[in-house]
Formats: structure tokens, C-alpha cells, sequence
DNA sequence: TGACGTCAAGATCCG
DNA sequence: CGGATCTTGACGTCA
């Protein structure tokens, strides 16, 4: 635990979207369903959902958080030629100050498909024209550059030098409102860290370490997570802020660079022991997004308190139940003693149990403790309505998703507060 | 030409 | 008709 108790302002965060949090989601647009009107729509609805998203951060202490590039729909085509930096001034400029007013690091991430050193000049216009966006969206927040734009390189085109030199040539055009912001990681298969800190040593972009990537595309010189992380330290100056990594985790018998459902905690421990005490902001690209980063953020807290293990406990109580009452109880009993701090054992207790195959009378089992919640309110019909459910369950003619979604809509309509806040209906 | 990755919109199916 | 489930989109590179 020492090792890394002087990183104590180290931020840990997560990327885009939040599990289990009410009116928070990103909506989209399709091409042949565009107007004025509907893409207002969409980017105020987005806006109010960043707001909740933001308000989430800080009310759980989550102090790094990646934007969807989704926030304003088609923001780098000419389909949207909305000037919506103005027309929702009032609503970016109320959410910037709520981040800053919280220390909040917030940064971005164009997609794969932005390529700034491909071989055809429409492609990389079109990424200049997205990287403008994406400048343009933080710059409403009014954040300074400490708050990132994250870039791969692009392809190879058979010739990685060439392709190195494109991107320099390309980045060199940039405009200064893009180039403070931008940043640069390792990918899984064309330019691995080594590659990038090159480019990095002649641009002066930071780089960005992503340990998953790393490890799937590795640079010929061997050097540990660590060591990488040094390196790239350097390329990070005073105004970037603190230097930033990528962690993520393989998910078991998925594709190589697929991400894990959750980060599991003695893992991730190692990897900090392996870190020694570096000071980093970490994004975690995660499944489960801001459930592991508020794991990771308390499993580092070594004056933890177990008010936090409590209120973690409320909102994953029901899903432990529902594969593992073995789990269940064990956890309970760990929970009794007021004075203890047993992170590791909780999250541990956690993770095995979700990682358990749901057996269905476990499944009703905690289907039945869920609907005691509301059973004396709900009315007659209702409660027909999940008789007829619970035994269709039971008969196999309905899934248990299906259960949880009728269950999660009586949750919402009769405000239950703690079962709104449960985990139970998103993981 | 299709896989890659992502996730919600949109389409279609089902009871 | 509402809800569940399947398909599509939007993008560029590479096998």
C-alpha cells in the first residue's frame, strides 16, 4: 500500500459513459434523419446529460472523465453547420465551470477513423476539420490545455517511416489551438510506444502510455510498464498538466485488445506496486466505466473509511446475490466490524461473485428480495403483471434481462430511491 | 470485399 | 400495440 500513498493526488478515471446513473445518455443522429431542429434537440439533450455526467463526478470524486465525441452530433461535417458553441453558450459554459470549479481533467478522443497521416488528402482535411471540433468543444468549456485531445497515428501504408514523417509534416500544420491539446498514444498494431515517443521527440506532442496496447504491439526495445511511463514523463511539460496513461485489462477469451467487463483489483494492484509511488492520472477503458473507476479510487484510499464500502455495498448488493449468496453473506460479514478498512477483500468478494454464472434460483432469489421493495405499494394489477412474469421466469419463456428491465420500471415509477441507485439493473 | 469496434437509432418481429 | 430483438450506420485501414 505504501508504494503508491504519495500519488495521493493522482486522478483515476473513466471513458464516455456511465453505468447505472439516470439521465445520462449520449444520443445520436442518423445521416438521412437530420435537420435544424432535431440536431438542437439532440445537442441539448447531450448537454444536459454531460451536466448529469459531470454533477455524478463530482459527487462521487471522480476527478478525470473522457467526452464522448458524440456530444454534438456530426460536429466536424457540414451536415451540422450549427454554430452551437453559440447557441448553447449558457449550457457549455454552466458545465465548464462546474468542471473547473471541481478540479475536474477532462480530454477527448477522436475515433479510429481519424487518420491525420493517411495517403488521401480528403481524409486527413476531414480529421484536421474533426480535431478542430473537438478543440472547438473544450475551448467552450472554457478548460485549459491541460485537458487533452488523444490521437493514434494512423496507418502504416507499408512504409512506417514515411507514414512517421506524414504525421510530423501533418501535425506541423496544425493550428496552435489544436496542437496545445494534442496528445499522442501507442495503439495495438501499427505504432507501438517506441514509435510514438519518436514522433513525439520531434513534434513535442506528450505521449500517452496505454499499457493494453503495449502489450499487444511491442516495441523492439524491452522495457516494463514502468519504465515506459518514465519515458513518456518526459514528454510531458508544465502546462499539459499531469502525465496521463491508458490502463486497461484483457478480457479472458475475447479478442486480443478487447476490454474487460471490470478492472480486477489485484491486477491493477500489481500494476501500481509496479509504478512505485509515479504521479499519473489514469483513464481506465473499462466495460463497467465509472463503477471501476470508483473501485480503483477506493482500493488506493488507504485511510479509507468503511462508510465507503457500505454505500459501494447498497448499490452492488443485488448483483452479488444473484450469482453468489455464498458471496453474499460473506461479504456481510465482512462489512460488520465499523472500524476496518477491507477493501481488498470486498472488491475481491465482488469480482468473484459477479464473475459467477447466474443460476436461476439464485436469479429469483434476489428477484424476490428486489421486489420486496415495492410490494406492498405497487398496485393489483402490477403485482399480477409480475406473478405472471416471475413464473414465465421460472418456465424459461422469459429471460431474466427482460424481468430486470419490468423491475427497474417499477423501481422508477414508484422512486426508490435505493434500488434506482443499485447497480442491479446495469451490470 | 469484409472485418475491425462501438452503441444507439431504426427496423422488424413477436405475442 | 408495446416490448423484445435484430440490423444498420459512420468512419479508414488492412488482410
Amino acid at each position: 500500500m505504501e508504494a503508491y500513498e504519495k500519488g495521493v493526488n493522482m486522478s483515476i478515471g473513466y471513458a464516455c459513459l456511465v453505468v447505472g446513473v439516470p439521465n445520462t445518455s449520449i444520443k445520436r443522429l442518423k445521416k438521412d434523419n437530420i435537420s435544424e431542429d432535431k440536431l438542437k434537440e439532440v445537442i441539448l439533450f447531450n448537454l444536459h446529460s454531460l451536466e448529469n455526467i459531470i454533477d455524478y463526478n463530482i459527487k462521487n470524486n471522480i476527478k478525470l472523465f473522457r467526452i464522448s465525441s458524440d456530444i454534438i452530433p456530426f460536429g466536424s461535417s457540414p451536415i451540422n453547420n450549427l454554430k452551437w458553441w453559440d447557441i448553447f453558450e449558457k449550457e457549455l459554459s454552466n458545465i465548464g465551470k462546474k468542471i473547473r470549479d471541481n478540479s475536474i481533467r477532462v480530454s477527448m478522443h477522436p475515433g479510429q477513423y481519424s487518420v491525420l497521416n493517411s495517403l488521401k488528402k480528403e481524409v486527413v482535411d476531414n480529421t484536421i476539420k474533426d480535431l478542430e471540433y473537438h478543440a472547438r468543444f473544450l475551448e467552450s468549456l472554457k478548460v485549459d490545455e491541460s485537458n487533452k485531445i488523444i490521437l493514434h497515428v494512423g496507418g502504416v501504408y507499408n512504409d512506417k517511416q514515411e507514414a512517421k514523417e506524414r504525421f510530423i509534416n501533418n501535425y506541423n500544420k496544425l493550428s496552435f489551438d489544436i496542437k496545445k491539446r494534442l496528445v499522442i498514444e501507442n495503439d495495438d498494431r501499427s505504432f507501438n510506444i517506441k514509435d510514438v515517443l519518436e514522433i513525439s521527440n520531434i513534434t513535442g506532442a506528450p505521449v500517452i502510455y496505454d499499457n493494453l496496447h503495449n502489450f499487444l504491439n511491442k516495441s523492439t526495445d524491452v522495457f516494463n510498464d514502468y519504465e515506459w511511463i518514465m519515458k513518456c514523463s518526459k514528454t510531458w511539460k508544465e502546462n499539459d498538466g499531469k502525465q496521463k496513461i491508458h490502463y486497461s485489462q484483457q478480457e479472458e477469451n475475447k479478442k486480443n485488445g478487447s476490454h474487460s467487463k471490470t478492472i480486477y483489483t489485484p491486477k491493477f494492484l500489481d500494476f501500481m506496486t509496479s509504478l512505485y509511488n509515479v504521479d499519473i492520472d489514469i483513464m481506465l477503458e473499462v466495460k463497467d466505466k465509472n463503477l471501476s473507476a470508483t473501485k480503483c479510487i477506493n482500493i488506493l484510499n488507504s485511510s479509507g473509511k468503511i462508510e465507503t464500502l457500505e454505500k459501494e455495498w447498497a448499490r452492488y448488493k443485488y448483483s452479488v446475490l444473484e450469482k453468489s449468496s455464498s458471496n453474499y453473506h460473506k461479504i456481510r460479514q465482512l462489512l460488520k466490524d465499523k472500524d476496518k478498512y477491507p477493501v481488498k477483500k470486498f472488491y475481491l468478494l465482488i469480482e468473484e461473485a459477479l464473475d459467477k454464472k447466474t443460476r436461476k434460483g439464485s436469479a429469483i432469489n434476489a428477484i424476490e428480495h428486489v421486489y420486496g421493495y415495492f410490494k406492498k405499494v405497487i398496485l393489483e394489477k402490477e403485482k399480477q403483471q409480475y406473478m405472471l412474469k416471475l413464473s414465465k421466469f421460472k418456465k424459461d419463456i422469459l429471460s431474466l434481462d427482460s424481468f430486470k428491465k419490468y423491475l427497474n420500471k417499477l423501481a422508477i415509477k414508484y422512486n426508490v430511491k435505493y434500488l434506482i441507485e443499485s447497480y442491479y439493473f446495469s451490470i
